[in-house]
DNA sequence: ATAATTAGGTAGGCTACCTAATTATATGGA
DNA sequence: TCCATATAATTAGGTAGCCTACCTAATTAT
């Protein structure tokens, strides 16, 4: 039997391959995906649409990757720029009805997947899963800062 | 208290976001580094060393990834392509010594890092993820296979 | 007014992969 | 023995999903 650290690092580097496969649906990206899902999820029963900023820090990635991503979606029809009245450098990003449709879709997929997922693995198992993923990500976050 | 299968998406999507984050020393990229690892590996107690194909399934990459990989270490100086003399089709990848020590080291890393993950979690929990993760990746998988 | 900051965007580059086509060699069968 | 097919690796070119460096416009603080 190999060493403890030896499997944990085999298992994490097998599991994190899985972030590329899946995850591509109507001929959107995984990144259109999960923009998509952020933009949806932050406009939920809130008055304000939500900002390139906020979308920047849901999805830890930067504000010209956002850009990007909104620019696609924008040119596909599925988001809108909608510019904020009270500060001007402001954009809200609104889904259209085309928009909203695919990411409603987007969501009952996505919970099915993970239905599956939890119905496989037993709620206790889901539960444990979340936790530990949880652990060795908070981890793996303080020696990234702990090193620069 | 958001629902379970939400939960265990988040987790998992900001668990593979590490992916991108550390794993580069000596100047080396994170896809060098994992096949020089698999390099070490692939010819520790063989009298044979490893070739490309063997590379391309170890590390679930295709052969022109490998090939592209291998040109990089092999300039670095850190490895060498060896023909097989009865299969002449054949390359066979040897780590020169400059590339054994600095492999040598990298393990070393790893395994000090791993390690404290290991600490970090304590055996017990580090048992249960490595079995959850290998769970979840067979259910992922068998689903990918299913959609093809 | 002016300095500093914040929000967002543009341009260009990088990593880590991929597929399709090609080259070189090996091998089983007519 | 020759050929068709298979296999190993490489070459050529592309893609997704990020990043950094830098910019403009607008807001806030002095």
């Amino acid at each position: 039997m190999e060493e403890l650290p030896h499997r944990l690092l085999h298992a994490i580097r097998q599991f994190q391959k899985l972030s590329h496969t899946g995850h591509t649906m109507h001929g959107l990206k995984r990144s259109e995906i999960m923009m998509l899902m952020a933009i949806k999820k932050g406009n939920q029963g809130k008055e304000k649409h939500i900002t390139v900023t906020d979308l920047s820090t849901a999805l830890k990635i930067t504000s010209p990757s956002v850009t990007q991503v909104i620019n696609v979606l924008e040119n596909s029809g599925y988001v809108e720029r909608v510019n904020d009245q009270q500060d001007r450098r402001i954009m809200r990003i609104v889904l259209t009805d085309k928009g909203n449709d695919i990411t409603t879709q987007i969501f009952q997929r996505m919970e099915e997947k993970y239905s599956n997922l939890v119905d496989f693995l037993g709620e206790e198992k889901s539960n444990s899963l979340i936790e530990l993923l949880d652990e060795v990500y908070s981890f793996f976050s303080k020696e990234a800062n702990r090193k620069e």
